[in-house]
RNA sequence: GCCCUGGUGGUGGAACUGGUAGACACGCAGGACUUAAAAUCCUGUGGCUUCACGGCCGUGCGGGUUCAAGUCCCGCCCGGGGUACCA
């Protein structure tokens, strides 16, 4: 390998170049490599020294400023930002980032006005933790961390408007995400309208008409104290009693989907239930409208998918039953209201109000306990034991209201009071939950529908015939879904409903690191700062930690009161708040007054390319569509949906080193030869290791437990395994882009990392293959140069084969890059240099094109050749060229001919031939009559263009 | 359990609407240049078989549709992800 650090190569001519290779082997263990070697003959691409120059020119030149430009149509291209961690960038994060950056850098090139904004999500709970655990201020940390993301982030040549950088944290942003909560308390959802309004337009309301049972006069009796607590089952941001997920290692509330199996996801700590007040979201009413909106938008159906089964849509209906011996009625929702006279018992969950009603006064002490026990089971094991059936007997019934027989009411906790009315009819025959319980507590088990066999397991299916059900006797499930109801309606005892599964979201947390939440408590009433008040900054705290009596770290603060002195709320947002919204900040970055002005919102409309991984399918992605709705229906966003096209990147995966310690002996066994030892995987740092050969004297210097470690070698090397794993820390596989950046330069990333595959699939990370890459980067580079390293180009007219290898890889290109095909690109890129190469094409017409249509793959280089090509300006600000059909049009065809199905042969034939005379000419080939054997063919099938079929 | 995904050489992958399977790379083998190496270039490289021309088999497995299937249909197997007492 020939190795020369940046600024060597100055001029032209072959001489020879110490290099002191220590440097540049840096991240690498030593090996077996001389002190110094010498290298001739390096007028090849100096990468270093070409990068810096032009991302230093396109800083000083403000090349990708973008201003709000009429004149041009705009697209939006838009990467999720990032959250700037402590270990900075691996070559996974940049994945994303660079395939959104060559599509907005094609945009451009397409003459589009682009916005390429980036910033940093930076509130999260690792600078909180980390500032616990020391005492340094999360701001300070994080600021740390944005620098170095930054110095990574600029090092890979992006052409983001950094101008317009958005950081959560920062007040001039997060004034607006308190600001929107403010907008979300004053608005409620109006459900005639299906859309958010005023909430001053319900107490109007409430104040002429009324509204939902609640009578002018009534209203204007209450004291202000009831008034706004019935306002606040309307606001869209309310405050509520909630059993929450309450993790006490982490001292905060978490979101059903920070919680996994009764742990927190951040830190694995356990979590409880507990009875808090918090503020939430109204997103529930939204559901239908979340439903909806994908039918609009273009994302991968995979990930609308898992959106349609979190929002859980399902059709049903609201029966009533009436309580025997109770004036009462027992409000149930079922998909299957058809299978009702197969209902031997009903359940309500532990928390259900009319429990202690139906409860009779025999049951009375065991369903107490029965509650008492669920009550102080955490979730954690309540998951952990789903299998374990369990629940009582209350000793009351309720009456079928087709046909008043009466039906045994039980407690289970299989029944979840948040969903539905927490009541269900249990029909153990056609539900398979219902079932086990019936089996379990030896209840009946009625058929109601055909098609099954009830003795085995129940029989869940939709369809089949209706028996042993009254007057629906003999009806196809799907009719006697819709007879029941339609006989429920008109009976008064039931409605058509449609019940979805999301849930509100919990907005509080009991945390520091977070945007405060600008309310204030006025006799215990809370009442929104106004706006002219905000931002609400995050005030000083002694500690980071909740207050001795429990209370969140705001608490701790001075003076956390309003000026006239009442107490501020001490709870701060979550995660998911500053995420929300910061797309439509980046349209209008330095407004003071607005969140973003009328004409930046209407100019640039929504997102029209965004970028990201799949893991924020259920969160992020989620809450910002909400987001965006409630400020659609406020007039301020011009767009329901706020990212048109999504595409999810997969994860870069490491590729783990593994060695194989003895058990019990500090001996380690190579590789192949651990069939014969009892051995247990270590993973080993891969720096340690080169070409799966471990480096054993770095390995006995990594830990001092290892400084006496014995090997068992073979062919006196020790062969190391490995593993395609989650690319990370702990397993010692990382791979970090600035490493890569020095060695093979950033176009060279750019490249590789698109070259890996197509974006959206999952791959590992293999850093032998940049070599292919790395060469092809030089190979352009010759493409242009001599052997001196002069420029090369020549002025005739190109011929037509270079016209044709230009253009077709310009159609290719474009085509495969607006499918967001961005590996085959590469491979595009290569055929051209490969065969422009084989042309000896140094032509400048050529060359010229060349260089463009490279330019969002490797814009260093591409900004290189375009200014020795004697341009002055940015090739950025070029535009990509047409492909012409003429240059690519061919006049003969090399037929591939089939027997059977089979290749025999190729033909070559002219391209404008009829179909007889292909037919002719191959039946005529000398290679035919090998397998026609004398016998005319059944059929032949011709396809111009395409291929020939004898069928024989 | 349910819902998505994916399964192609030693490796990453290509084949977009059914029409030459393995483009482009990595790796490997051989060669040229060189005192030597590096860099660069050339040749070969799915398996089996044949001195060779060639032949046979091949896209997870088993069937089917078709002149033609990696691609479409039916039934399985395996990996990855999501989700779950949601009535």
């Amino acid at each position: 390998m020939c190795f020369f650090g940046s600024g060597i190569c100055l001029d032209g001519g072959e001489f020879r170049v110490k290099v002191n290779i220590s440097r540049l082997f840096s991240n690498f263990a030593p090996r077996n490599r001389p002190e110094s070697i010498y290298c001739k003959r390096i007028m090849e691409y100096n990468f270093s020294e070409v990068e810096k120059k032009w991302q230093r020119y396109w800083t000083e030149h403000g090349t990708f400023r973008t201003e709000l430009d009429p004149a041009k149509p705009k697209y939006y291209v838009l990467d999720m930002f990032p959250y700037p961690s402590g270990a900075g960038l691996h070559v996974g994060h940049p994945l994303g980032y660079i395939a959104s950056d060559i599509y907005a850098r094609f945009k451009r090139l397409k003459g589009f006005n682009v916005l390429h904004p980036m910033g940093f999500d930076a509130y999260g709970l690792p600078a909180e933790q980390y500032a616990i655990q020391t005492g340094t201020h999360p701001a300070e940390t994080t600021e740390k961390n944005v620098i170095r993301y930054r110095e990574q982030m600029d090092k890979i040549g992006f052409s983001y408007d950094w101008s317009r950088e958005v950081k959560t944290c920062d007040p001039d942003y997060y004034k607006w995400t308190q600001w929107t909560f403010i907008q979300l308390f004053q608005h409620w959802y109006n459900p005639e309208l299906q859309k958010a309004e005023p909430i001053a337009n319900l107490i109007e309301r409430l104040a002429t008409s009324g509204y939902d049972n609640v009578t002018p006069h009534l209203w204007k009796n209450w004291s202000e104290k009831a008034q706004q607590e019935f306002l606040m089952n309307y606001r869209l941001a309310y405050l509520s009693d909630a059993v929450v997920n309450w993790c006490p290692a982490l001292g905060t509330v978490l979101a059903n989907d920070e919680v996994v199996n009764g742990f927190s996801v951040r830190g694995s700590h356990p979590v409880e239930r507990k009875l808090m007040k918090q503020w939430f979201l109204r997103i529930a009413p939204y559901a239908q409208r979340l439903l909806d909106g994908l039918e609009t938008i273009d994302w991968f159906d995979s990930l609308k998918e898992i959106q349609r089964n979190w929002i859980g849509r399902s059709e049903g209906a609201d029966l009533f039953f009436p309580v025997k011996g109770h004036a009462d009625y027992l409000k149930i929702f079922t998909t299957r209201p058809d299978t009702i006279f197969g209902s031997t018992f009903m359940v309500l969950a532990p928390e259900h109000e009319l429990l202690e009603k139906i409860t009779t006064p025999e049951k009375r002490e065991v369903v107490t306990a029965y509650i008492q026990l669920v009550k102080n089971r955490s979730d954690r094991e309540r998951m952990a034991d789903v299998k374990k059936i369990s629940g009582e007997f209350t000793g009351g019934y309720c009456l079928n209201p087709f046909n008043g027989v009466p039906i045994p009411v039980w407690v289970a906790d299989y029944v979840l009071a948040g969903y539905g009315s927490g009541a269900i009819m249990a029909v153990p025959g056609h539900d398979q939950r219902d079932y086990e319980f019936a089996k379990h507590f030896n209840l009946p088990i009625v058929e109601v529908v055909s098609g099954g066999d009830i003795s085995e397991a129940s029989y869940d299916a939709k369809e089949g015939i209706l028996i042993n059900s009254d007057f629906i006797t003999g009806m196809s499930v799907k009719k006697a879904i819709r007879a029941v109801i339609d006989r429920a309606e008109e009976m008064g005892f039931g409605t058509r409903t449609i019940n979805y599964r999301l849930r509100d979201a919990i907005f509080s947390r009991q945390r520091y690191w977070g945007e405060p939440i600008p309310i204030y408590y006025k006799d215990g009433i809370p009442y929104p700062l106004p706006v002219s008040e905000l931002p609400l900054r995050l005030p000083v705290v002694d500690k980071f930690l909740p207050t001795e009596t429990g209370e969140p770290p705001l608490a701790r603060a001075n003076n956390w009161t309003t000026s006239e002195g009442y107490p501020l709320e001490t709870t701060t947002m979550p995660g998911f708040a500053g995420s929300s919204g910061y797309y439509l900040r980046y349209m209008d970055p330095w407004n003071p007054d607005r969140y973003f002005s009328k004409e930046a919102a209407e100019y640039w409309q929504n997102v029209d390319l965004y970028i990201g991984g799949d893991e924020h399918a259920t969160g992020h992605l989620i809450y910002a569509r909400f987001w965006n709705k409630f400020l659609y229906d406020i007039g301020l966003t011009r767009n329901e949906e706020p990212f048109q096209k999504l595409i999810n990147q997969g994860k870069i995966q490491g590729r783990s080193s593994l060695v194989y310690r003895e058990q019990k002996s500090n001996t380690f066994i190579s590789c192949g030869l651990t069939g014969s030892y009892e051995t247990v995987p270590m993973h080993v740092d891969i720096s340690l290791v080169h070409d799966d050969v471990l480096d054993i004297e770095a390995f006995r210097q990594w830990r001092p437990d290892l400084a006496d470690a014995e090997f068992i070698l073979e062919e006196g090397k020790y062969h190391c395994g490995h593993a395609i794993e989650k690319m990370s820390k702990s397993m010692y596989n990382v791979v970090n882009p600035d490493q890569i950046i020095q060695e093979y330069g950033a176009d060279t990333l750019r490249l590789y990392e698109m070259f890996l595959g197509p974006l959206e699939q999952s791959k590992p990370w293999d850093t032998h293959g940049i070599e292919g890459v790395f060469r092809f980067i030089k190979k352009v580079w010759r493409l242009y140069h001599d052997e001196t390293g002069q420029v090369r180009v020549t002025d005739e007219a190109p011929t037509t084969e270079e016209l044709r290898v230009l253009h077709r890889t310009i159609k290719k290109v474009q085509e495969d890059i607006e499918r967001f095909s961005f590996n085959t690109v590469v491979s595009a890129f290569m055929v051209c240099v490969n065969e422009l190469s084989d042309l000896k094409c140094h032509n400048r017409t050529i060359l010229t094109n060349l260089a463009i249509i490279l330019s969002p793959y490797a814009p260093h280089l591409a900004e290189e050749l375009w200014s020795q090509l004697g341009h002055t300006e940015s090739v950025a600000g070029s535009s990509f060229p047409e492909y012409r059909e003429e240059y690519l049009i061919e006049d003969t065809f090399e037929y591939p001919v089939s027997f059977n199905g089979k290749l025999r042969f190729k033909l070559t034939l002219p391209l404008g031939l009829e179909k007889e005379l292909i037919e002719k000419a191959v039946l005529e080939a000398p290679e035919s009559a090998k397998w026609l054997q004398r016998t005319p063919p059944k059929k032949v099938i011709v396809v111009p263009g395409k291929i020939v079929n004898v069928v024989v």
